[in-house]
DNA sequence: AATCCACAGGAAGTGCTGGGCG
DNA sequence: CGCCCAGCACTTCCTGTGGATT
């Protein structure tokens, strides 16, 4: 658009007058400190302890909310562990969101021993027999994390984990020991008792971070990634004051400081302000609706865009039937086949509980008895939710002006 | 007090999809 | 490969209901 496309690339070409080291706020960054889970560390720490003595450690499980430092604490703990065990005990860390069936996890535990194993082609049980033997050959302590282990569970059931507990009767010279983290408490009770009770050894519980504490979180990190000086005292602050509201996210929280800078470098200016904050925190949050909506199902989408253009016709007082006349009229325009009004009801009941409208139930009397719908999102991003396949979306306005 | 509107929302059934299993 | 089954989106049919109007 405007500008041009040279200006664009000589921006990062020329050093940056905000960020130092931009990559320090990146969510996989694991910084040198963890600012209050000190005591989170020293527990794993003891826990793990035993296999730098080749003793096989207890199973762990962890769980808290997002953005609450469990990631960064197992990988932080396994890097210290490491650096002191030199290569007398194995690790694996495995993202079971990334690798979510039963095959992958196992052949991503394989490859960190370094046997191969084809993505596809072989038997489940052929891949757990070659992870158990070489394995078994390397006669070490083996520590695996296993990060989101509820998406392992949900799209595979707990046989692996089965597998993965029991393996140390199959195992002659090697242990195994394994760390389960979730953010989903409710998953475990889909587990097989057994697993559950195997797994759960210990159990190491991460609370949300306090204001207070995100600050500091965010003090530490901005040193790093910051040039000194540019950030406006309030910034931190009001970063930490949002994302303790959202279940005291820390990831939130750096989100947000690293989206404000972004803009600040984009604007030019040579200060990050609250005022960048804000606009990032609408950025976040109008991302994640217009998500929402991109992703939904058709005749969500259209059910939504007969509220986006009764509303911007100026009609007040909108319910179900007035939306569900608009929703048959845009039908046909598009030629597409509506669905029943009972149906509708039920889409504008989901619309409603992401937020995207309100809609509640009124009597009117002698005129029934129905819901008043609104929207309760920015216009902006419902056209930009819609746009996508809502091509139409211009041409409608057309055809009903 | 009775009526009646314009739906809400429950129950049961249909048709389709996709994964698991022999 | 066909078969079965679960889960889902949707339909059909239905009974229920708060309160302005009669």
């Amino acid at each position: 658009m405007e500008g041009g496309i040279d200006e664009i690339f000589e921006r990062f070409l020329v050093e940056s007058k905000i960020f130092r080291d931009r990559d320090k706020l990146l969510p996989d960054y694991v910084p040198n400190e963890l600012p209050h889970r000190t005591q989170q560390i020293m527990q794993l720490a003891k826990i793990l302890a035993p296999a730098l003595g080749g003793y096989k450690p207890s199973n762990v499980f962890i769980y808290g909310l997002t953005g609450t430092g469990k990631t960064a604490v197992a990988k932080y703990v396994l890097r210290k562990l490491q650096e002191k065990a030199q290569d007398r005990v194995l690790f694996s860390y495995v993202n079971c969101r990334q690798n979510s069936t039963s095959y992958r996890v196992v052949a991503e535990l394989a490859r960190s021993l370094g046997t191969r194993i084809p993505f596809t082609g072989l038997s489940t049980s052929e891949v757990y027999r070659r992870f158990v033997s070489s394995l078994d050959r390397r006669g070490r302590i083996m520590v695996v994390v296993l990060d989101e282990i509820d998406h392992l569970v949900k799209k595979s059931g707990d046989d692996v984990l089965y597998f993965l507990t029991r393996v140390n009767e199959q195992l002659s010279s090697s242990k195994l020991s394994l760390i389960g983290i979730t953010n989903d408490l409710k998953f475990t009770e889909f587990l097989d008792a057994r697993v559950k009770s195997s797994l759960g050894e210990e159990e190491l519980v991460f609370p949300p971070y306090t204001a207070r504490e995100l600050e500091d979180i965010l003090r530490q990190r901005a040193a790093e990634a910051f040039n000194d000086g540019v950030l406006e005292p309030d910034v931190i602050p009001l970063c930490a004051a949002i994302a303790a509201k959202q279940n005291g996210d820390a990831r939130l929280a750096l989100d947000l400081l690293l989206k404000a800078a972004d803009i600040a470098e984009r604007e030019g200016a040579s200060k990050v302000t609250a005022d960048h904050v804000r606009q990032a925190q609408k950025e976040i949050e109008k991302n994640v609706t217009v998500d929402v909506i991109r992703t939904m199902p058709l005749h969500h989408k259209l059910v939504l865009l007969a509220v986006y253009l009764l509303e911007k016709e100026g009609a007040r007082n909108i319910t179900t039937g007035v939306i569900y006349n608009k929703y048959l009229e845009i039908s046909r325009l598009l030629g597409i086949d509506p669905v029943t009004q009972r149906r509708v009801s039920d889409v504008i009941n989901e619309l409603d509980m992401a937020g995207i409208i309100n809609a509640r139930v009124v009597s009117l009397g002698r005129y029934g008895r129905t819901k008043i719908i609104k929207l309760s999102t920015s216009v902006r991003s419902i056209e930009e939710g819609l746009q996508e396949d809502l091509f139409m979306l211009g041409a409608l306005e057309m055809v009903t002006r």
